[in-house]
Formats: structure tokens, C-alpha cells, sequence
DNA sequence: AATGAATGAGTTTTCATTCAT
DNA sequence: CATGAATGAAAACTCATTCAT
């Protein structure tokens, strides 16, 4: 157990210290371009060397990575748990952008990401615009089971409903990012769900 | 020939390369962001060197803001020449939509001032934001218009409604601009306009 | 002719520059190892600015590259002057290598390209060796000729006599390098001529 | 089990990572400059961690000192192998150049102390160089015993016949690790023997 | 107006070496 | 003895900007 406890002692300071830093990151990425931040401004953030960014990250791209994968991360685990909730689809995908609003204002590291997607270098274009299809499906595969247990009414084809909910959804993110970094974006989403219930339940 | 005709001639020829200097800054950074974008990308593009862009622009961020201008301007022009159509204010709210949907797709100077919105230097940050603002108030006196002439329905606030037709919309640039360059922006707004029209004129 | 001028004039400025930075690279390299040469010695050496370095070579790679290929020209002029000489064909290899002795004693981008061939990346390794196998078929042909004309008399195949002339050539370089930066060179090669004589026309 | 019995059982480990080390060593050498080498892939080529690498060496100069210690005493043991052996000096100097050409293409601790002797700090470079001197000295005793014993037959004096023979066996070893890691050089060594003997023993 | 060479102030990256465990 | 995380000093490379012509 000494040895067995030493080794795993030395990992806990490792993944601690790339914790720190991955945070770091997400501040620092979350206020500025991926160009315009320098990785010195990350380690100075965290209070770290530039040395053991390198040792833990290995460059610039793999910090940005490292950020995405993260962001991606906390979002699925919103997604998914408000997904299993009870309640009816249409209910639960409006939810869904509540939580996933609130996460972004509140979460440095996940606004990070979100920023990151739109200045990445080529090859990690894929990986940051994949999530954005994948979220695009969460959301029709929702509108479908809506129409099922009759939460959602409009009969327009799902496909289409989903994209409208996406680029309003998207839309409000970039607004309230240029504006006030997101800040509002909770209350923004507060103030489209009539309008999103509109769309996808009309009264009739 | 003249001293006059010739100094006329000059500056005829420095026009020109000015707008060809423009116009490859407006490829450049439609493809890339600002900090990515190096001054010598642009002058290579236009086949003109790099002393000649210093000469006419004095420094990278007036390029920048060479392009934003010539951006508004030209979705200003159409905002103008959609607006003053005949037609019901929703109709022309939708047309104006349509008009910017085209213009970005085929133009790769308004593309780069999309582009440059977000990965501005703070100074040139308000010059970009204010136009999205102002176009949300067109939007929404294109609503209250609406409500007049009773081509918009919706019992909901016009300043709401405004927000989510703008937050769709920029949401359809962003996703459009991130899959495909913008190419598809139009089909996207045509695939919404029904949606859009049920929001704001609902059958009821 | 203004114009003219004035683009030949630029021109001959960058060459001019490029050239003092190659002879400073020839300097440098020829004292120490490629990953031990730092690029700020060169252009310290040429007192001209280490941005200027990278604007006529791009990158450290291509300053070695470029000194590879003047070592490699100034080389072959050497090889042609001494081939094309009267004299028998043993007579004109042995002079031969009397010739590339004095020209690496005396010239340092000479010497710097030999050391580079030790040390270089791997992509500049082809480029290096290939003018090896040409020497050697240089001094293959020479000896072929000399069998004709009577001046090679030794029974061993040409391939083989050319093989060992090589080696010693060789030898004679690393050893010189080695000890005193090439300046015994000549000398080396003056002592081993009766011993190459020997060999490739043994008295019988 | 006892105190003493412990710690004979720790050196014996250490001993034996000592070697493991060495021999990482020798191979990342034999492949690579010595500035080129970074420790870390030493270390991780013998699958041992960094610290014990240090542990062992105390800085990077002090592994390629041992590596350069250990060639010189496997090259060592060639010559006095066949040096005592029975038979004619020049068989013996011949068979030297054999010995010692297998050596060295079979073992990648050899070949990188020959690599090393090239790119070394200057510290080290007459450890290195020394060897080279001391060779040839051997040579030229040998051809000393050869005149003597008669199986030498020259007129030419022994030191410029020891100096040709020293170059031709560096150039053999230079061309062939240049072109082919030291794969063929027994065979050019065996290709270069009878040209030797024709220059040490002519037939007159 | 126009050109392209030149510069310097960063930035990213590398790695020998040290250190805590 | 052994490990691997951490550090700092140095080097490669970039690029906006200036300058001589």
C-alpha cells in the first residue's frame, strides 16, 4: 500500500494541477479569442508554469481540445438528465434549453467552448461542430415523441421544427455571448419558451 | 496630357486598388478569423503588395473596419430596397430575411464582417454590435407595422417577437456559416419561413 | 528605366543580404552541430537582424538546405575545372582531390556543408548522400579512363579501386575536420597521393 | 531476510538498470545526434522513468561519457583479442579492420559512440578524439612488425601507411553508417582487404 | 502610389534539470 | 532506488509595422 498509495497520491496532484489549468483555460478562452489568448495567460491564471501546461496539454490545439471535450461533457450531462425526466417531450425540451442556458452563463469553461467552436483550427472543426448536429437530433428525436404523447401539435414536419428550435436556440447563445458573456442568456430562453410553445403547440 | 487629367488618373488607379485590396481582405476573412489572418494573405490574394495595403489602409484593425463599413453598407442597401417595397409588413419582414439570406451566400465581404463580429479587437467591438441591435429594431417596427395592417397576428409583445425572429436568424447564419460557408443560408431561411410566419401570424 | 532600375536595385539589396547570411551560416555551421548552431548566431554573425533570416529562409531547415547546395556548387565547379584539365586521367583524379582539399581547407560554407551531412533532418538526408554516390562515379569514370589511356594500371575493377580512392578521401576529410577544422587537409592528401599512386598504378 | 542480503539484492537492481539505460542509450545514440537525442527518449526506449536515468548519470554529458567508455572498451577488446592472436602482422592488422567492422555492425553501443565522437560538447571531444589517435598508432606498430616479420613490404614509411589506413577504415565506417547504418561495412571492409594488402605487401 | 526588404517584439514550443513523494 | 510532475531558460518561428527606394 506505501507504494501503491504514493503512486496514486502522485496522480492525484497530477490530475489536480490539469484540472486547475483545464479551468484556467476556460477562463481565459471564455473572454477571448482563441488567437488572441496566449497559453502564458492561462498558466498565469492558474498559477502555474508554462512548462506544466506543456507537460499536461502538449500544445496549444490539445489545450483547445481538452476545453471542447469538457464542454461537450457538461452539456451531455445536462442533456441527459433532464432528458430522463418525467413530464411531457415538449416540457422536457424546453427544459432542456433552460438547463443548458443556465449551465453556459454559469460555467466559464463551457462558454470556452462555446467560443472556441467558432475559431478553431482546421483540424478541430470536426470535433467542435459534430455536437452541434448530435443536439440538433436530441432535439428532433423530442419533437417526434411530442407528437406521440400529443405535447407537441404543430404538424409541421419534425425535422423542420427542430431546426427553427436549434437556430433560435443557437441565435440567443451568440446574442447574448456579444452582448453581456452570456449573462442573459437564462432570461433570454425564459422570454422565447411562449414563443417555442407557440411553434410547436399552436393553440388552434 | 495634362497635369490634372494625370492626377485624375492616379487617383482613379489608387481607387481601384483599394477596392481590390477590399475585396481580398473580404475573401480573407470570410475563410478565416482576424487574428489567423495575416495582412500578407491579403495582399497576396490581391496580387498587390503588402506596403501598397499599409499605404491604403494604415494598419490591420482599419482593414477590419474597411470591411465592416462596406458590410453594413451593403446589407443596408438591402434592408432599404426591401423595406420601401409594396407589400404587408410581415411579407416585407420575411422578403427582408430572404434579401439578407442571398446577399450573404454570394458575398464574401459581407461573409468576412459576420465573421469579424466575433473576433473583433475591443476597440472595433461596438462598431460591429450596434448593427445587430439596429436591426432588431427594424424588425420590430416591421412587427408593430404588422400589428396595424393586421398581417401580424400574434397577441405576444412586438419587442419579444422581434428577439426570437432575430435569434433565429442569426442562428440560421451561424449554422450556416459553420456547415458550409453560408451556401445553404438561403434554402435554411426558406425551410423557416413557414415557421416564422405561423409565429407571428397564427392561423387561429 | 527608372522602374527597371529601381527593381534591380531592390533586388540586388536582397541578394546582397541573402548572401551575407549564407557565408555567416557557412560560419557557423562549419564550428558546430546543426542543432547546436542557433539561429541568432548566424544572423549575428552577418549583423543582420534574425527577421531577416527567416525572410530569405523561411526556417532553419532551409538555411541549411541552402548551404548544402552552395557547398554542393561550389564543389562541382571545382570538379569541372580539374576533370576538363589535360593530363592522364589518374593524373586529373588525384588532382582532383588535391583541388576539393584546397577548396575545404579554404572555404567555410565548404566545410560547413560537409559537417551539415552528419547532422542533418531527416527530409535533407537524401540531398546530403546523393552527392556522395556522384563522386564516387566521378572517380569510377576517371579511373575507367585512366585504364584506357594507360595511366591506371592495377587489375582490380574499376568499382572497387573507386570504392577504396573514396573511403581514403573520405577518411582524410573526417579525420582532418576532426583535429583542426580542416586546415592539414591538403597536406593529408598530398601524403596519401604515392599511396593512392601505388594502388591504382603499381609500378609491377 | 537479512540487512546485507537487501542491499546486495538493491544493487544488484541498480546494476542492472544501469545497464538497461545504457543500452537505451546506445540505441537512441547510434540513431540520432547528440543534441538531436533527448533524454526522455532514452529513457522511455528502456522503459525506465526519467528520475532513475538521472538517478544514475547525473546530467546528459555523463551519459554520453558512458556510452563513449563503454565503446571504447568493446573496441578495446576487439583489438587486443586480435592482436594476440597468432599469424602475420599484416594478417593481423587485417584482420583487425575485420574484427572491429563487425563489431560495430552489431552493436548499436559501438556504432553510437562512433556517431557521438562527431556531435559532441566540447568537454567531451577529446575522449573521444584520443581513441582515434591512439588507433592509429596501433595500426602503425602493426605495420612496424609487418616490415619486420616481412609480411609488410613497402618502402613507403610506416606512419603514411598506418595515416592512408586509418582514413580508409574511417571512410568505410562514415560512408556505410551514412548510407546504410552500418549494415555493410564488414562487406566493404572485405571488398577494401585486397586493395590494403596490394598497398602494404605491393608484389613487386 | 507602389514595392518588397528589414526589423523587433512577441509567442509557441522544447528540454535539461530539479524536486516532492 | 524509483517515479513522474514541475520548472525556467533558451530557441524557433511569426507577423504587424516601418523604411528605403
Amino acid at each position: 500500500m506505501n507504494r501503491v498509495g504514493e503512486v496514486r497520491r502522485k496522480q492525484q496532484r497530477g490530475i489536480r494541477t490539469r484540472m486547475a489549468l483545464l479551468e484556467a483555460a476556460g477562463r481565459v478562452f471564455s473572454r477571448m479569442e482563441y488567437d488572441k489568448a496566449k497559453l502564458k495567460d492561462i498558466s498565469d491564471d492558474a498559477g502555474i508554469s508554462l512548462g506544466s501546461l506543456y507537460f499536461h496539454f502538449g500544445n496549444k490545439d490539445d489545450v483547445a481540445a481538452a476545453v471542447l471535450d469538457a464542454q461537450q461533457e457538461r452539456m451531455t450531462e445536462v442533456l441527459s438528465s433532464v432528458v430522463e425526466t418525467e413530464g411531457s417531450s415538449l416540457g422536457r425540451l424546453l427544459d432542456l434549453l433552460d438547463g443548458v442556458a443556465e449551465l453556459i452563463s454559469a460555467d466559464a469553461l463551457v462558454q470556452a467552448g462555446i467560443r472556441l467552436v467558432g475559431s478553431l483550427p482546421d483540424e478541430l472543426k470536426d470535433r467542435g461542430y459534430g455536437f452541434y448536429e448530435e443536439w440538433q437530433r436530441v432535439a428532433e428525436t423530442l419533437i417526434r415523441e411530442g407528437l406521440e404523447d400529443g405535447s407537441v401539435t404543430s404538424t409541421a414536419p419534425a425535422p423542420e421544427l427542430a431546426e427553427v428550435v436549434h437556430e433560435t436556440f443557437i441565435g440567443a447563445q451568440v446574442l447574448s455571448g456579444m452582448m453581456d458573456g452570456w449573462q442573459t442568456l437564462p432570461a433570454r430562453i425564459e422570454r422565447a419558451r411562449p414563443r417555442l410553445e407557440a411553434l410547436l403547440a399552436p393553440e388552434a
